[in-house]
DNA sequence: TGACACCCCACACGTCTGTGTGGTATACAT
DNA sequence: ATGTATACCACACAGACGTGTGGGGTGTCA
């Protein structure tokens, strides 16, 4: 999957257009990337622009504005690395094994709001004091989920599970006791992210 | 803090804008939101644009092609609730204690990328295997602080910590022991944040 | 010597694109 | 009753834009 070398000129254009989609958050025209470089003519950058594509470091939808598109991953992620190895000056492409899309996670739900969690009754689950949980609000959940539940107005972060006919809210730490599910609890949300950010 | 309120169609607009970077990488035109609606008309589409511009939504670029940005500040950001009320169909304003931004969790750092956890040496931190830490790049680190360091080739998430002249990689987990920091060891990067996520 | 990649230019065509100017209608708060 | 926000429409204009067709030159490899 070797890519074919590129002339430094090929390079300074590829480099201008990968400045231009990082900067402006859009692709730049023809004539942007001729007026760049004191090209008078839109048929040279269409030459370059034909020498990346076909050495596929980039693609061009036809007959469209603005219509290049670097060939690389997620500008809205950050690489989920495998490993990790020394005296790396950037990252190696194998070693990355997907992407961390946050943004998904937010925006596709209206109905989300993050939580500041107090109180460690949840911390052999790894959720910490003053860690935020992101709740997507709804009133229904699932057994073994971690949810968001109001008892008497006092929202608490625990798992829910079912014992008999009767539904507890179960703690992960033993010095805390299950409660029951009763008239006085209700279901606000489900836990979809744990997030800690340190400083 | 303000963050105007959006009608359900604007929204739905603010989305295919969203979505169509996300996949195509670059902004649609004003024409291309205006037949995935079918709009007849651009001057709709540019009604939905001033909306959501005026709340701050995003921006638009005068006299360019698909020049849309969208203000990732404004789209990522989730309330972060206090305290929850029983019965609340909307969030009441009073009780957000900020916004969780976690666009600027992973875009303003540069060199940031995320590592899956291997093993349980952090549990008691809270860092529990299969979490993914975000890692700012960097190959020096404070005591105390949270690090993923090179243990011959090997990448490790720890905490580091100084005993008389040594510095050592302490584990939260008392199954394991502290290792010495010596040449086979290197700092990666600072654990900036931690993510979970369930389905 | 010929083929080919590279590095440029001029100019034209037709469509794309943002913008401008007008309009209709509903809902709601002042 | 008036203004403002929302949610649409029609139509036009000028410049932006990708593309096509033609040309020039240099250097390298076989």
């Amino acid at each position: 999957m070797d890519k074919p070398k590129l002339t430094t000129k090929q390079r300074e254009v590829l480099k201008f257009i990968y400045n231009a989609v990082k900067t402006d958050h859009r692709p730049p025209t023809i004539r942007e990337i001729a007026a760049y470089f004191g090209f008078s003519s839109t048929g040279t950058v269409r030459d370059y622009l034909r020498a990346l594509v076909d050495k596929g470091y980039v693609k061009i939808a036809a007959n469209k504005s603005r219509a290049i598109e670097l060939v690389r991953e997620a500008l809205f992620a950050v690489p989920i690395l495998g490993r990790v190895r020394a005296g790396l000056p950037s990252l190696a492409v194998e070693e990355i094994e997907g992407y961390l899309n946050l943004d998904s996670l937010v925006f596709s739900e209206e109905d989300t709001f993050a939580l500041r969690v107090k109180g460690d009754s949840m911390i052999e689950a790894g959720i910490m004091p003053d860690d935020l949980v992101l709740v997507r609000r709804q009133n229904a959940a699932q057994m073994g989920e971690t949810i968001v539940a109001l008892i008497n107005e006092e929202a608490t972060v625990k798992h829910l599970s079912r014992r008999g006919n009767d539904y507890y809210l179960v703690p992960a730490n033993p010095n805390y006791t299950p409660i029951k599910v009763d008239e006085n609890v209700s279901i606000v949300g489900k836990v979809i992210s744990v997030v800690r950010r340190f400083h």
